[in-house]
DNA sequence: TTTTTTATAGTGAGTACTTACTTTTTATTT
DNA sequence: AAATAAAAAGTAAGTACTCACTATAAAAAA
């Protein structure tokens, strides 16, 4: 990948994440990227092609925070550490997330199956620990999770710590 | 206020609520509304000010929709409602909500004293139950709640039924 | 009551400007 | 010189918004 089309996408996620896909032009992308806009357009083959490539990105990247958590072999583990993942973020990717969050209101971006695994990891976790009714417990867990991210997104990590504590304290 | 405007902020609120407020054009709105695109224009200063108008209406609505909670006495009952609350939403307020969470993403519509009263009661009624951090608990209930909320605007209220009693169970 | 005035509601074509995308021209590398 | 990469200029279809004008209805004057 030429050092241009990284210029490219690393201003458009910026600013999808920032403004919202339909309030960012190509020109605006480009400017930012500081090269000419036609460059858009011979790397991408349309707008849509380039904020799919950044979403493609995107999913790797979910994958790789979530690996520990599906090798986790202590149930309690896989809890604490789910609840702990979101403070792991580095703030160099906020905007990265920021955009997932925003897109998942659109609805042909939103995908349910992508966090399938970790909720059948929390299942696991959930009936290992004794809990009445796993799957409930799991899709709670999953909820809490975004909460967290999203409050830290918005807030920062010094917002969100009491509330981790308070988390970790509750799933004893 | 004339037909013509209420069918203007019906059309606007729809689209705006499943397309996305830069997505929409102002003639799309004109066309959904069965009327002129100038007409638009001469009961809204701007598109802006037709969404601004939209969204005042909504804040109406938030505070007749919680305000049962607020009058409430009863601390457990408080929290039940509460739970209970998504699911008295009608499906043709839909739109109205779906709007307001899609905006929560857009940094000049989110406004986080609007749910304050709301939160002070939830402190109230976790102090009241002898709960051990009702500031932190409180968040959580909120953050339940809208988490409630959001599963049954993208899959129905079936979908959270489950839940609902989950939770319920869980605040005794 | 009839006529006149004034305000409001509504239209649809036109405005300047922006949009995503294309084509042509220029620079750089092999 | 040939091939590739990038920039610049251009295009056609939208965009939000305006404007001159008409239709309706209420208020005031006769």
């Amino acid at each position: 990948m030429t050092d241009k089309k990284e210029n490219i996408l690393k201003a458009a996620l910026e600013l999808f994440a920032n403004e919202g896909y339909n309030a960012v032009s190509t020109n605006a992308i480009a400017k930012k990227a500081g090269v000419s806009e036609g460059l858009i357009f011979r790397h991408f083959e349309n707008k849509k092609a380039l904020l799919d490539s950044i979403m493609q990105m995107a999913e790797q990247k979910i994958n790789i925070v979530f690996a520990p958590i599906l090798f986790e072999t202590d149930p309690l583990n896989v809890i604490h550490h789910s609840i702990s993942l979101p403070f792991q973020i580095e703030e160099s990717e906020y905007d990265f997330w920021r955009l997932q969050f925003k897109l998942k209101w659109q609805s042909e971006y939103y995908n349910v199956d992508k966090m399938k695994p970790v909720i059948d990891k929390f299942i696991w976790a959930f009936t290992m620990l004794g809990y009445q009714n796993p799957a409930l417990e799991a899709t709670f867990l999953e909820q809490i999770i975004e909460t967290i991210s999203i409050g830290i997104l918005r807030n920062g990590k010094e917002s969100q710590l009491n509330y981790q504590q308070f988390l970790i304290n509750k799933y004893q």
